[in-house]
DNA sequence: GCCGTTTTCGGCCCGACTGTTTTCAGTCG
């Protein structure tokens, strides 16, 4: 997957401009990086589809752009980028990684002291050469040193699973502040994405000057290990965890604004700002203005009202066809957690789980649902005890005999048969058929042989994707987020079997693999391919992970519709498994 | 370098905070 490598030289081209105070040109490849960086398709695949014309589709990418990817993928360089790093050969990534240094700066350093990497601007700024130079100063001096420190002892981003922890720890604790009116979660933590680089806070207050005490007990928090600024209305932070955190308060007039800026994604406010720009309006963090006069701001959904826009979920705020489409009326009725009736991958103790089938169905009905599948390993994954054939069968009888307790107690609610049944490398299947005819919903996955080259690992999953009684394929690409990769599948390929035949594919709630990705989602969605989100659970508790499931499916554009196990029972049947095309 | 319901040329989101300075550039989001 080369996008990301790509990402990366854009961002740097984009870095070199800015040096050279081009700044324009330097936006458009800024814009470009994030772009690549977002794309989940191989760029390599789109190139073959449809060549250059077919890359010239991607947002923000013209003519010029187009070229310079033409150019690495047919020769692994971009000549304009190797020539830039030779006329100023600076590690410029890992130089701007150090908080608050940017081209500019970084320039300087190179013109004056011929700072190039990390190591030599350490030295320079340990030996006190740095605060000598015009326009930089002892505070920049250990900034920088502070700056690389944090660098070195910084990790991934967190796991939205993670970081939603940590945002509603901060939360409880403002909210006893005195003056607050509201706090909440904005940033890339409210549109849900499945990793977080910074928590962003945003606070209402009545009465501005409470702002001040509110500000000093966020920077006095005992996580707090680095103040990077406090200010009256915004304040910045690193926590002990490696994490950064962000607290802007805003008047109740403005708090619709605020959230929307503060939510993001950035592209998508620019467009929005574009948009009000159009009307002869500004938009900015405390209000939608015409001339000095404001005519929205104290809600998001009053701005987008106004603005002629149908309110737009933060799932959705990437830019990517949402603002157009709320223009248009067109935005589709995101599924939503409450749509949700059962879970359809759950593990027990028969294997790797940590509790009995009615356990999972206590919990499940005080949810509210109306069935979950149970799903244990099959016997390959021998690690873990994964069922043969013979102890399915006895697995099914204590699952009637669940069912027939709780259908005494009079609760409409059903524990269905499955498994999760392994591919073996060839695409077979590990359980013989006439085992898994018996089952209500078949779900198999890939556990071993991650990393067979593209086209025969698509050719294992079409493989078993031809077996007739599998109903939904788990995990389907098997990453694990910060952790392993996802399999090489030409997912275009597994999208169309997955359409012919009926298969539905799942949206793997567990939040270090939300598997379908967010691009994959908004494929099926486009496609008519059915979806499951289920929680993956290995303990009861886990049931509570299904919600990042949904927020991955809102962040694909699915609809109740489109996810089969927001169906009732006999629809599901129907659909899922009646209807699949033998 | 990109882009178009004012446009194929002339724009390009907008503001807070910091540090170094006397009015602002650089950085960040």
């Amino acid at each position: 997957m080369i996008n990301k490598e790509i990402a990366r030289i854009f961002r740097e081209i984009s870095e070199y401009l800015e040096m050279q105070e081009d700044s324009f040109r330097s936006k458009a490849y800024a814009r470009v990086s994030r772009t690549m960086e977002e794309t989940q398709e191989d760029v390599v695949q789109i190139y073959e589809r449809g060549g250059k014309k077919e890359i010239e589709n991607l947002p923000g990418v013209g003519k010029s752009i187009a070229e310079k990817i033409e150019e690495y993928i047919k020769t692994g360089r971009i000549a304009y980028f190797e020539e830039l790093k030779q006329k100023e050969p600076i590690d410029i990534s890992s130089l701007t990684a150090v908080e608050g240094l940017g081209p500019k700066k970084i320039k300087k350093l190179y013109n004056e002291l011929g700072i190039k990497t990390l190591n030599e601007l350490e030295v320079a700024a340990k030996e006190g050469k740095i605060r000598k130079l015009a326009d930089f100063g002892d505070k920049t001096e250990q900034n920088i040193i502070k700056g690389i420190q944090f660098l070195k002892q910084s990790g991934n981003r967190l796991l939205l699973g993670s970081a939603y922890i940590i945002a509603e720890e901060i939360i409880a604790k403002i909210k006893q502040c005195k003056g607050i009116e509201q706090v909440g979660v904005a940033g890339s933590a409210r549109r849900m994405k499945e990793t977080i680089g910074d928590i962003d806070i945003l606070a209402m207050i009545e009465k501005p000057e409470d702002a001040s005490a509110v500000m000093e007990s966020f920077v006095s928090l005992p996580e707090v290990i680095n103040i990077y600024s406090k200010g009256a209305t915004k304040s910045s932070i690193r926590l002990k965890e490696g994490m950064n955190v962000d607290l802007r308060i805003l008047s109740q007039k403005s708090y619709g604004a605020g959230l929307m800026y503060f939510t993001g994604s950035k592209d998508h406010n620019i467009e929005i700002r574009k948009v009000a720009a159009k009307q002869g309006l500004k938009l900015n963090e405390y209000g939608l203005f015409r001339g000095n006069k404001q005519v929205a701001g104290d809600s998001e959904e009053q701005i987008y009202e106004y603005l002629g826009l149908q309110f737009i979920p933060p799932e959705m705020r990437e830019n990517t066809g949402e603002i157009k489409a709320a223009m248009d009326n067109k935005l589709p009725r995101l599924i939503k957690e409450e749509d949700i009736m059962g879970d359809l991958q759950i593990q027990t103790n028969w294997t790797d789980g940590e509790h009995a089938i009615m356990d999972y169905a206590e919990a499940a009905i005080k949810k509210g649902w109306q069935y979950i599948l149970i799903t244990d390993h099959s016997k390959r994954l021998a690690m873990v005890g994964g069922l043969d054939e013979k102890r399915l069968r006895e697995q099914g009888k204590e699952i009637d005999a669940v069912n027939k307790i709780l259908a005494n107690k009079g609760y409409n609610f059903k524990v269905l048969k499955g498994i999760e049944c392994d591919i073996i490398k060839d695409g077979e299947l590990d359980l013989a058929d006439d085992a898994l005819a018996e089952l209500d919903i078949v779900g198999a996955a890939v556990h071993s042989y991650l990393n067979l080259p593209a086209a025969l690992q698509t050719e294992r999953m079409l493989k078993a994707m031809e077996n007739r009684y599998v109903n939904i394929i788990f995990h389907p690409t098997a990453r694990i987020i910060n952790q392993r990769r996802a399999m090489e599948l030409q997912m275009d390929l597994v999208i169309e079997a997955a359409f012919k035949s009926g298969i539905a594919l799942e949206i793997n709630a567990y939040p270090d693999r939300l598997d379908l990705k967010d691009e994959y989602i908004r494929k099926c969605v486009e496609k008519g391919v059915k979806l499951v989100i289920n929680s993956d659970a290995h303990s009861v508790r886990h049931m509570d992970y299904l919600k990042f499931g949904v927020a991955q499916a809102r962040r694909g554009w699915a609809k109740r519709e489109d996810v089969a196990n927001a169906w009732p029972i006999d629809k599901l049947f129907k659909k899922l498994k009646n209807d699949r095309k033998r």
